[in-house]
RNA sequence: GGCCUUGUGGUCAAGAGGUUAAGACGGCGCCCUCUCACGGCGCAAUCCCGGGUUCGAGUCCCGGCAAGGUCACCA
């Protein structure tokens, strides 16, 4: 067999360059030491999965903090799959969460393309090489034979697969090929495995630990039948060529590293370190698993814009999942930047963990709780211009009453802040009461309509907007008083039965009569911003439904 | 089914032969002179199972079991 005859039949590419110039045109980078070269490589379908913002922060982290270089590969290498505008997405989408690139696609580098279509010739190059050391060979099976073999390969429980004997175009004749190629059957280009599934060998996962590989033996395809490499064929040669350190990549690729340890170590490249991450999971049901595109809305990461969640909230939750010390790291520190925390590969899970919505939510209160109420105006506003109802964006009409409206539901001044806000959707719902077209008071009483009336009317007389706090509580004591309800609470509970209700019970009425709600932050102040008129208005109204 | 990985409260988890088995979220209860929220205090709840090794096992070994992943010209 004459294999620089058939490399040249096979990939008559006319522009492909010698192996070293491709060696000279991507040197190594020559960082420091310890400094590590991450990247996210993810394929363009428009869809940006939580979990990418997951390993994107992890590859992001590492880079960063070790002074290395995060970039970012687009790998559309399936036509199919393909979606136009999908690396805006990718871009905009992690940005938005503060994952920043250093180079990749669209923002260049010198180490691009960082479109795998685009680097073509390089792989072409590399497969070339191995037809001419007679490590790659070309396959025209079509896809029914390779059904057929993989089941009676099933059938007679042996190992699926294109290998040893399986591999039927492994021994075809060079005439054989020529006849084929000349009478134009599409072939794809496999691997020459040399491997033996017998032989094991433990293998250093940076986040597994020791786990056991077994060679591969399987002539997987390198070159698809349109020219394009497979992932595994463009993972060897690119992270080889864009000079990665390390890959932090999900855990589904843990079985097909023999695979890339073998093409690895046939292109004689130096294999990077590897780390494979658990996925974010979901229980459905009694079954666990992945957060599905499909099924779980919460797995797109526009679930969290749309919602409204704080990019901060989002990225310290992640944080929380994929390093087991950040959370304590953060109780301590809680004013300190996270890019402060010492991100480290050893403390990720080895375990998949649940995707935990409400954890995420307590993250969301309590990172909210920090904000002026200046800048939750800002947080709310940014998210109402893109996400929210045409009334929601008039909220902010009037920038003084917004401001009293949040300083009050976030306890700002107060001995302690409120959690009271999640996300800016739910903010915005929870305060519309303020507002004349959120104003929809559904009247909930616990006492009869005739003693309701009575105490609304008194509180009514008896109102002055002039008075503080102090003094607008005495008024609420008297109306109960007048109306024999408890004024003294220890007395209450002491025999309940004594009196038709309390203090409390009073402050209930008006406050569901002012804002339609038996839950809300302190009435007096609540009744300060509402203004005078519209306090009045409120109780009349209420009155009147009586 | 083969192979790989993983099994500590409901969830995220600390733990690397000797601990009353941390902490956080959630739940429940009490307290905080108007509700809620915040906060404080407290309670309930965990080492997958079975064998070994050892004076002693969540931790080491073996065997089960369960869950997840993967077996494409998809990544």
């Amino acid at each position: 067999m004459n294999y620089e005859k058939l490399a040249q039949l096979l990939i008559p590419d006319a522009d492909v360059k010698p192996l070293e110039y491709y060696e000279a045109q991507y040197p190594e980078r020559g960082l420091e030491k310890g400094a590590e070269v991450t990247r996210l490589a993810p394929s363009p379908t428009g869809f940006m999965h939580i979990g990418n913002l997951y390993v994107a922060l992890a590859n992001e982290r590492i880079a960063h903090q070790s002074g290395g270089v995060f970039y970012l590969r687009i790998e559309d290498t399936d036509e199919k799959r393909k979606v136009e505008g999908a690396v805006e997405v990718i871009l905009s989408s992690l940005k938005y969460f503060g994952v920043e690139f250093d180079e990749g696609a669209d923002m260049g580098g010198a180490y691009g393309p960082y479109y795998q279509r685009q680097r073509a010739e390089i792989y072409h190059a590399f497969a070339k090489d191995l037809i001419r050391r007679g490590l790659a060979y070309p396959c025209f099976c079509t896809e029914e034979e390779l059904e057929a073999t993989r089941n009676h390969q099933t059938e007679n429980k042996l190992l699926p697969g294109y290998y040893g004997e399986f591999a039927h175009c492994r021994s075809l004749t060079e005439e054989e090929i020529e006849a084929n190629v000349k009478a134009g059957k599409p072939y794809v280009i496999r691997l020459r495995s040399q491997g033996d599934v017998e032989k094991k060998h433990t293998f250093r996962d940076a986040v597994k630990g020791e786990i056991t590989v077994t060679e591969n033996n399987q002539d997987v395809v390198i070159l698809k039948s349109d020219g394009i490499p497979t992932y595994h064929f463009a993972h060897a040669i690119d992270d080889h060529f864009m000079r990665t350190t390390l890959v932090i990549r999900g855990e589904e690729w843990l079985s097909s590293l023999p695979i890339h340890i073998e093409l690895f170590n046939v292109l004689g490249f130096k294999l990077p370190r590897y780390g494979h991450n658990c996925s974010i999971q979901k229980i459905d049901g009694e079954v666990r698993r992945k957060l599905s595109k499909r099924k779980d809305p919460e797995a797109s990461l526009t679930f969290y814009r749309e919602q409204g969640y704080h990019k901060q909230a989002v990225k310290t939750y992640m944080l929380t999942l994929l390093n087991s010390n950040f959370e304590e790291w953060l109780l301590k520190n809680p004013e300190t930047p996270l890019e402060e925390f010492k991100y480290s590969i050893g403390k990720m899970g080895k375990s998949g963990a649940l995707f935990d919505i409400v954890k995420l939510n307590d993250i969301s209160k309590t990172y909210l709780a920090t904000l002026s109420a200046e800048e939750m105006y800002d947080f709310l506003q940014e998210w109402a211009n893109d996400y929210g109802t045409e009334a929601q964006k008039g909220y902010f009409a009037d920038k003084d009453y917004m401001l009293k409206i949040l300083t009050l539901y976030m306890g700002i001044g107060g001995k302690k802040r409120r959690k009271d806000f999640i996300c800016a959707k739910q903010a915005l719902e929870t305060i519309a009461w303020f507002f004349a077209d959120g104003f929809h008071p559904e009247y909930a009483y616990k006492f009869d309509n005739a003693t309701v009336k009575q105490i609304l009317s008194d509180f009514a007389a008896a109102y002055d907007f002039a008075d503080d706090n102090q003094a607008w509580f005495g008024k609420v004591k008297a109306v109960a008083e007048k109306n024999g309800f408890a004024t003294d609470m220890k007395a209450y509970k002491a025999d309940p039965t004594a009196f038709p209700g309390s203090v409390s019970d009073v402050a209930e009425l008006l406050r569901i009569a002012t804002t339609g709600l038996s839950n809300t932050p302190d009435l007096w102040t609540i009744m300060q911003i509402l203004g005078e008129a519209e306090t009045r208005a409120r109780l009349q109204t209420a009155i009147a439904a009586l």
